[in-house]
DNA sequence: TCAATAGTGTCTTTCAGACAGTATATA
DNA sequence: TATATACTGTCTGAAAGACACTATTGA
């Protein structure tokens, strides 16, 4: 029922977001391979199977390779050169978009993705390496530099529903504390809200948000002040994020039911 | 790159909801398969794609099936046994929810699936013959009735994400109209918010929400009054909605730049 | 008449947007 | 001093929750 029949690659996708001077900027990568050479493209690869629907000896267990989040999380390492325990370290954001699954969609051989986005802080992007080709990519301003019609195979479609998805989740999910310094201030998380709804945000409305947080103990004050800017003005509050428990762990929609034998 | 390569199966899996007297009620079907063999199961099946990896002749283009969403579409009509038409006239809502790809979740071989959700209403439920194999199976109360920890493989995860899901969305989205007849009363669409989240909510403040729609002309009245549950009381104004041109469809995030050559 | 359902109105709280004003730093 | 940034307060309106009330049907 499920051994000899044709079956298609599947890959990860990355949309890698980060805030940069005030823009939300996106990670592209120039290919190299001879589909769609010389487009920008976002960075993936293939999931590992192991060897998924090859024969082998009787007896012998199948090798499933690793979980499609565990080859996301695997591509986000090699893509932008940072090792496991950065990521962790800095809680680099990463989360499922959506699958891709439409014939056609890469012309050489059937081919599902299913997408993923990140969340890089800017402190981390000084060290990121995008592409081990060294060939010229890099970080783009999705509001003004993205080349929409030059992406490779519908990555265009892709980005487009990260960049929805970010904005839809900005208002009830910790989405903007994944894209500021550990420590930052009410003007620099103000401005990554900015970026994500490419729209100004009246300072002090934004503030009582920030009160309204505080209280709920999503962030806490941080001893010591100072200037956002560098460039003089009045040196600011800081704080920093409250991780909470995650509230998809106690998901199970109802009580469970068991079996009454 | 692509060729040679150990793929993955992929499937497409189903969570049906419909709501029935007041609950909210997912659609199973008992497994008879060789594994989790007399388990309860979410209707699901393979993406057909075509030839994809197979040798053939070389020049031959190769077959590369139907979309992942056309699958999804395709088991739906098999598993309830509607047709397209039917499907498409009752304006059933389905919508891809999440994939699920964790190695040796099906212990058989790799299996990725695509899960999607399906709203059914009430007047095609009695129409739909669950499981082509008749053997016994229908709808649960997803409050009540589904058995957790009897569900096969991890649908007990996807059925989880689903109920979550459309709780999320039920109050930006609309999700509500593709649960109650193409015309219905101002109770018979709060008894289904009531299902979906599981709990009363006021009639006075649900008819203001009501009667915004109106103004948005998200929902048009009807002529002519009925009674909602046919055992006497004043009958009801009926309304119907007003589809609005898919808002997905102007999603380009920003301006297109364009090409400057 | 009663029971059941439909529908209206009011009070309160919460929260967002708009905007004016005050406070503290550097140059 | 001027300028830049941080921070506070107030007015308004939209919308939700709680709840009391009236209206219209069938039995």
């Amino acid at each position: 029922m499920s051994g000899p029949w044709p079956r298609p690659s599947v890959t990860v996708d990355l949309v890698i977001f980060t805030v940069l001077e005030g823009a939300l900027k996106v990670l592209l990568i120039r290919r190299g391979g001879e589909v769609c050479h010389g487009m920008l493209a976002l960075p993936g690869g293939f999931v590992d199977v192991g060897d998924a629907g090859l024969p082998r000896p009787p007896g012998q267990p199948e090798d499933q390779g690793e979980d499609v989040e565990a080859a996301a999380l695997r591509e986000l390492g090699e893509e932008t050169a940072l090792d496991a325990a950065l990521l962790r370290k800095h809680r680099v954001h990463l989360e499922q978009l959506y699958t891709f699954g439409r014939a056609h969609r890469d012309p050489r051989t059937r081919v599902i993705t299913v997408a993923y986005y990140a969340l890089v802080p800017p402190e981390l992007v000084p060290l990121v390496q995008a592409g081990d080709d060294a060939s010229e990519a890099g970080w783009f301003s999705v509001a003004t530099e993205v080349p929409w019609s030059e992406l490779a195979f519908d990555h265009a479609d892709i980005l487009s529903t990260g960049v929805a998805r970010i904005r839809g989740k900005l208002d009830y999910a910790p989405i903007a504390f994944s894209l500021v310094p550990a420590v930052f201030t009410a003007s620099e998380l103000r401005q990554v809200h900015e970026a994500i709804r490419h729209q100004k945000i009246d300072k002090g409305n934004f503030r009582r948000r920030l009160k309204r947080m505080r209280e709920d103990g999503l962030i806490v004050e941080v001893p010591g002040k100072r200037s956002s800017t560098g460039r003089g003005g009045r040196p600011a509050t800081q704080y920093r994020f409250q991780a909470q428990e995650d509230p998809e762990l106690a998901a199970r929609p109802w009580p469970v039911s068991g079996r009454s034998s």
